[in-house]
DNA sequence: GTGGTCTAGACCACT
DNA sequence: GTGGTCTAGACCACC
């Protein structure tokens, strides 16, 4: 299967960002199946006309992460995926994000109705996108 | 007017988090008007049995970004709340700063339903919180 | 490359702004370059007897102003140095900060002409410093 | 003799720091005498149709520095002016408030040229500016 | 190992 | 009295 990868579009992340939420989607959606083979960061970097550091730099936090594994001559590979938190670990880890993001938002002056719009909003925004890729170009 | 400062519960935030969400709060929600004094950082950790560094950090770090104003001395004031950043400014914060919760609300393997509950949960929870706080007590 | 912090000359500015400024200074003038790994908090505070708490606040002033990045649990690294702000932006925050110093200068009866002497001593001041701490002490 | 007060021009500073300034200026110039009366909050709130408030907080501050004084029921007044610091002590505020300047300053990215140059050249322009004020009008 | 938070207590400077 | 800085030492979480 695997996922075609596309830049530019989608707001203004840095590129790294975007692929990284690209592999981690495509990986949630099913489209990346586990133990598959993502592109080469040369051939991707190639492919999307920008510097294979910043591929590098995508796989790389995704590594670190867990979610991909690198073995050394052959690739990068979507990684087992075990459960990496437990449910309270994962409730911590979510409450610190959000946390971090509703103090963000209320010191820009947001209120609570701004702040769920403002999610749900960027929400559907992201998923528009992702299907307009994966609907569109089918061939490099 | 002023504010009830109030720690402990809500969550899993740092002590010093919890006071700069609540002076933030209490301004934007009127309760703290500007110029007004806050309570001093010894009388304030005293109150609420955490050490004077803990209240110092979160009024320093609302004084850095201009919320507070610092006269030594003198005490801690509500300072003039200039609109600090343009509007297009302000987008690209909060954009950067949802974009780092929804990245790591998914990769937590949350589907966009589940991310929105949590948003407005934690919102009506925090929303609950203050409330209490501010009507219940008034006495140490 | 990397630079050598010290301490202890150089007026009577409070350790952890020093470092700040020195990590800046060194960051301008391309010591310190974009991605690069920072002394360890521990480590730094023993090389220059200070404790820990006071580098993890310089260290810390600079993570919240985005010029360092923290990751936990592997150091602290220069930042992506983006353009942090508009052309207008930076001429806002010089302008007031220029008239603070300014508005405070005169109230102590400096004329323009005390005021543009004190500046450029001053300056050639912390150019003289930099540069000795920089090539003098290799070692502790 | 007194001054003529004016705001609206010379740069982006809030309209209270305006008019203090200007009072300290009027004080440096000789234009305004020790023990001379300012004219009245009301009187000057109309005169630049401002709120009175922002004549009151800048006299307010003048009196907090010690520069005005005010006299309950009879006006504001130009202060004895006697020498409030020692020579060490002007040195140590005016160090204090150059290095926040140039902290500010650098973390912007000028370079010392640009900062000497910006420091002069706002010198300069307040000095015309001031001018302007004292020349034009005479006359409310 | 790393940074982050907090306590306890000290001294300084400003008012 | 006020805030600002620093030390010493603790515990936690991340890696």
């Amino acid at each position: 299967m695997g996922i075609e990868f596309q830049i530019g579009v989608g707001g203004n992340l840095p590129i790294y960002r975007q692929l990284i939420d690209q592999v981690r989607y495509g990986i949630a959606s099913g489209s990346l199946e586990i133990g598959e083979k993502l592109p080469s960061v040369r051939s991707l970097s190639e492919q999307l006309v920008v510097n294979h550091n910043t591929v590098a730099k995508a796989y790389n936090e995704l590594v670190r992460e867990g979610v991909l594994e690198s073995r050394h001559g052959k690739g990068v590979f979507v990684g087992p995926q075990r459960e990496r938190y437990t449910k309270a670990e994962k409730n911590r880890r979510l409450s610190a994000s959000l946390d971090a993001f509703l103090s963000e938002a209320r010191s820009l002056g947001l209120d609570d109705k701004q702040i769920t719009t403002a999610v749900s909003e960027r929400l559907s925004q992201l998923k528009k996108e992702f299907a307009e890729q994966q609907t569109g170009q089918n061939k490099t």
